[in-house]
RNA sequence: GGGCGCGUAGCUCAGUGGGAGAGCGCUCGCUUCACACGCGAGAGGUCGCUGGUUCGAAACCAGCCGUGCCCACCA
């Protein structure tokens, strides 16, 4: 430690990240410790592939749980001078992306259309090259040692290739096709999105209940729906195949109002004879119930909804207005027929894109679609079968039912932005063509060719995620040294969205499973328990987190609160890593500038110094060991409880003097406790370790790739253990009778040991002079007799010496009652028996000594 | 409709069969030469309710109440 670095350590007695964290970051990205060689093999290795963030997107709390995860397990396995690589990029957001640059081109008055597909895709690019690495500058801000030198994107051209290769083969294979069929459509988007992008929302509507005239009949159908407007497409009306009351009407027609066409009235046993009056309207063009009834019935499938959700030329007199106003409308002239038997407030749920947030319309369309069946039957197998590991275990419960009911799914999406799909049409001899690269010209008929305009759910590129950016197809180095990667974090909600597809790809191209763990984390929700949106206004902001307390603060926080279950965002947890780093440099502070001539090394002279080793062993390997099994909350939290409550309160207060007198023993072994605990913590709090680390005289280069510790059995001490914590609890009684008898806190009270000699801290840390004088004593606390003293204030000591009879008392009777439960002697198992009563043992003797 | 959670100190949460814990907040006392983002000492809980299993239950079982999430094509 030269000068300059003494000076800064005596002035600097508050931690500050802000400079720190800049500085730090530089140093470590010009050490190049974030981009392994591409070397050895995975199972030598440890990679990780980041979730990749949105290009849109900006840095918020789920990214900086899992990143913080993520983090602490690529540098533990730094450390440990394994080749550790953490794949990052982002993806490319097809309707996330476009949107964004549609509201800038909306800002000029234009439209995508008027620039035309080519020229809208430009801008694309050119607002990914602005703005396209804000969310990395963010993901550096938090610290994470991500390999930026190989960063991805899931539209750059090796990727595209990797894409168009999979389609190639899923289609080839017959998995992928193209259908007219049934999708949410979302007209906020204007695409197809699939299953997995809808949710469901409770919403109040209104039942209207409408008669359908049977033809050439008095009687009615009376059918109950909340969607009057689309009867204008109905082609049936369906009963239940068994109710009696319409047996004698399947096969007859009745007739749409308002329309007249002759509808087939149809027996299904989709029909709940209980709900309504048990007849059910069938449009096969508008839901999907009514879309499966009338294939299976060869309905016809008429369409009145257009793709921008209005109703369309098919709609006629409706044709333009918007649902809500198609509604009214027919309502109006069905009312005005004497048709609406009933109106009645009904609430169920209803679909809503979860793109555009806009209620989906099923429409009938042509997309592609893949078939899943076949692709997930060994992606179950894997999980059942534990190669791939799912944590908590009930999240592979939920995987493998949602995987066993999987369903086709729709990749095609109508937007610019995202991976053309590789499909030519020729328009004379209507070949179509699936390539990985575009074909000059039809090879059937040698005519022009027309590319598909349709793009592919930005998922299914990123299902190829941890493959596609190692290099695949090619068979590359870092294939080879990092596939399959070691572990995913990943939160629940994208399980099937992508940690599934993910299985299932891997298990496709690669063939071998894309990662050994899954680890589903915890959802941070906003203070007030709700979850964290910009909709809401709930989300809190990880940048100001990191602004005003630090990252360090931050990722201890997120760590502290995470859990298996949901937990609220926590602002004391992230004080609790703001004061805890702040602790780490004063500490580090005291040891460093006056040990900082020895040599680290375990040089234990007495008791506390086998005790402190001890415990701190303890502590890295179960601190270790947590880490290791993605209890992220407890290893902090212990490895906090160590620092500060151990080595802090306790080892620190004890070594003083020795460290004072410039003992080198005690030198040695704090700079060698300093070392681990470090290093102990670097992981999860990289930036102030590694800043204290520029100060400890073992520095040999960054923290970041210095050894992680492996815990030393040797130094774990029982005994020592035992006689120190024996120790602590006699100071902390001492303390505790002084403060409840009113002494003075810095009064010497005399005293005299009568029995086994405490440690000799003791009579130091609790204030009391054990070379007492001859007067009376006047309290036994333990081996301890408090003397006489003008200190001392008899009413005090007296009101203090009936409190602690009365708890004796307590203890002594609590322990009888349990003694004298014949079933407890009996039945408990003895050594909790024989505890019992040496317990109660010596509540009697202090009792009978206080008397 | 099915599935999975949760209900423990004022707040946020640990704790899965042998005497209720942490952080924050609160009270009292400390300008103790690393740190007031600190040090010491305290107060505060019939562990949602009711039954059951057990010598012993916050923990295991059943029911109930409250609450959250996921999945699902009943108009």
């Amino acid at each position: 430690m030269d000068a300059a670095q003494r000076k800064k350590l005596e002035e600097t007695t508050r931690y500050d990240p802000t400079e720190v964290e800049a500085r730090i970051f530089g140093e470590w990205m010009e050490g190049g410790y974030f981009h392994p060689e591409a070397e050895g093999t995975p199972e030598e290795n440890f990679s990780v592939a980041i979730p990749p963030p949105n290009v849109t997107g900006a840095l918020h709390m789920g990214h900086a749980l899992n990143g913080s995860m993520q983090d602490a397990l690529v540098r533990l396995n730094r450390m440990r001078g394994r080749n550790a690589l953490w794949i990052l990029g982002t993806d490319h957001a097809g309707i996330a992306t476009q949107a964004v640059v549609e509201k800038e081109l909306k800002k000029e008055g234009k439209s995508r259309h008027d620039l035309g597909r080519e020229a809208f895709v430009e801008r694309v690019w050119e607002w990914k090259a602005e703005y396209g690495s804000r969310i990395v500058e963010q993901y550096k801000r938090l610290g994470a040692s991500c390999d930026y030198e190989r960063e991805r994107f899931t539209l750059d051209e090796g990727y595209v290739r990797a894409v168009y290769r999979v389609f190639k083969q899923l289609f080839d294979k017959g998995y992928i096709y193209r259908d007219n069929y049934m999708v949410n459509w979302d007209p906020g988007s204007r695409s197809a999105i699939s299953d997995l992008e809808v949710e469901n929302r409770e919403v109040e509507d209104v039942l209207f209940s409408i008669d359908y005239p049977v033809e050439d009949s008095d009687r009615v159908l009376t059918v109950a729906t909340v969607r009057p407007e689309t009867m204008l497409a109905d082609t049936a009306v369906a009963v239940n195949p068994d109710d009696e009351r319409y047996r004698d009407l399947v096969g007859r027609h009745c007739v749409l109002p308002l329309v007249g066409r002759r509808l087939p009235i149809i027996a299904d046993e989709h029909v709940d004879p209980e709900f309504g009056t048990g007849a059910l309207k069938i449009t096969p063009g508008h839901d999907v119930n009514d879309f499966e009834i009338g294939r299976k019935h060869g309905l016809e499938e008429l369409g009145v909804i257009g793709p921008d959700g209005r109703m369309s030329e098919e709609a006629g007199e409706y044709a333009g207005m918007t649902i809500a106003e198609a509604q009214e409308a027919i309502v109006a002239a069905l009312r005005a027929e004497g048709r609406i038997r009933a109106e009645e407030p009904y609430t169920h749920s209803v679909p809503f894109s979860h793109r555009s947030g806009e209620r989906i319309e099923p429409l009938i369309s042509l997309q592609w679609f893949c078939r899943m069946d076949e692709l997930a039957r060994p992606a179950i197998e894997v999980v059942e079968r534990d190669e791939v590991r799912i944590t908590p275990p009930q999240w592979k419960r939920v995987y493998l039912d949602w995987m066993r009911e999987i369903r086709p799914w729709c990749i095609s999406r109508q937007l610019w932005w995202g991976h053309r799909i590789p499909v030519w049409y020729c328009d004379e001899c209507e070949e179509t063509i699936v390539a990985e690269s575009e074909p000059e010209r039809c090879g059937a008929c040698g005519g022009e060719l027309r590319q598909e305009e349709d793009v592919l759910d930005t998922w299914f590129s990123s299902a190829i995620w941890p493959f596609a950016t190692l290099g695949w197809p090619d068979d590359t180095p870092e294939l080879r040294a990092f596939y399959p990667t070691s572990f995913l974090t990943t939160a629940r909600e994208i399980l099937f969205l992508w940690v599934a597809r993910m299985i299932m790809t891997g298990l496709e191209f690669p063939g071998a499973i894309p990662f050994r763990d899954v680890y589903v984390h915890s959802v941070i929700q906003a203070r007030d328990g709700r979850r964290m949106s910009k909709s809401l206004g709930t989300g809190i902001d990880p940048l100001e987190e990191i602004d005003v307390h630090g990252a360090d603060a931050l990722r201890f926080g997120l760590l502290a609160m995470s859990s298996t279950q949901d937990v609220r965002f926590s602002d004391a947890k992230v004080q609790q890593g703001r004061d805890l780093a702040n602790k780490l440099w004063n500490a580090s502070r005291l040891i460093l500038l006056n040990a900082a001539d020895a040599e680290p090394a375990a040089r234990p002279t007495c008791v506390e110094d086998r005790w402190i080793l001890s415990r701190l062993e303890r502590t890295v390997a179960s601190v270790t060991e947590k880490l290791e099994t993605y209890d992220f909350a407890h290893a902090v939290q212990e490895a906090y409880s160590f620092f500060w409550r151990d080595l802090c309160d306790w080892y620190l207060e004890i070594v003083k003097p020795r460290l004072y007198d410039g003992e080198e023993e005690v030198a040695a072994t704090l700079l060698y406790a300093l070392e681990r605990v470090l290093a102990l913590l670097h992981p999860t709090m990289p930036f102030v370790t590694e800043e204290i680390w520029s100060f400890h005289p073992g520095r040999d280069g960054h923290l970041a790739v210095h050894g992680f510790p492996v815990a030393d059995e040797s130094l774990v001490d029982p005994d020592a253990e035992e006689d120190v914590e024996g120790g602590i609890r006699l100071t902390q009684r001492l303390r505790a009778w002084r403060d409840l008898a009113g002494v003075p806190a810095a009064a010497t009270l005399p005293a005299v040991v009568d029995g086994v000699e405490p440690p000799s801290f003791v009579s130091r840390l609790s204030r009391f002079d054990f070379n007492g004088t001859d007067a009376a004593p006047v309290a036994s606390i333990g081996p301890v007799r408090v003397l006489e003293s003008d200190q001392l204030d008899a009413d005090a000591v007296a009101a203090r010496l009936e409190k602690r009879r009365e708890e004796l008392r307590a203890e002594v009777e609590r322990g009888e009652r349990k003694l004298s439960n014949e079933g407890f002697v009996a039945k408990a198992p003895a050594e909790v028996v024989e505890e019992e009563r040496g317990k109660l043992e010596r509540y009697r003797n202090e009792l009978a000594e206080l008397s």
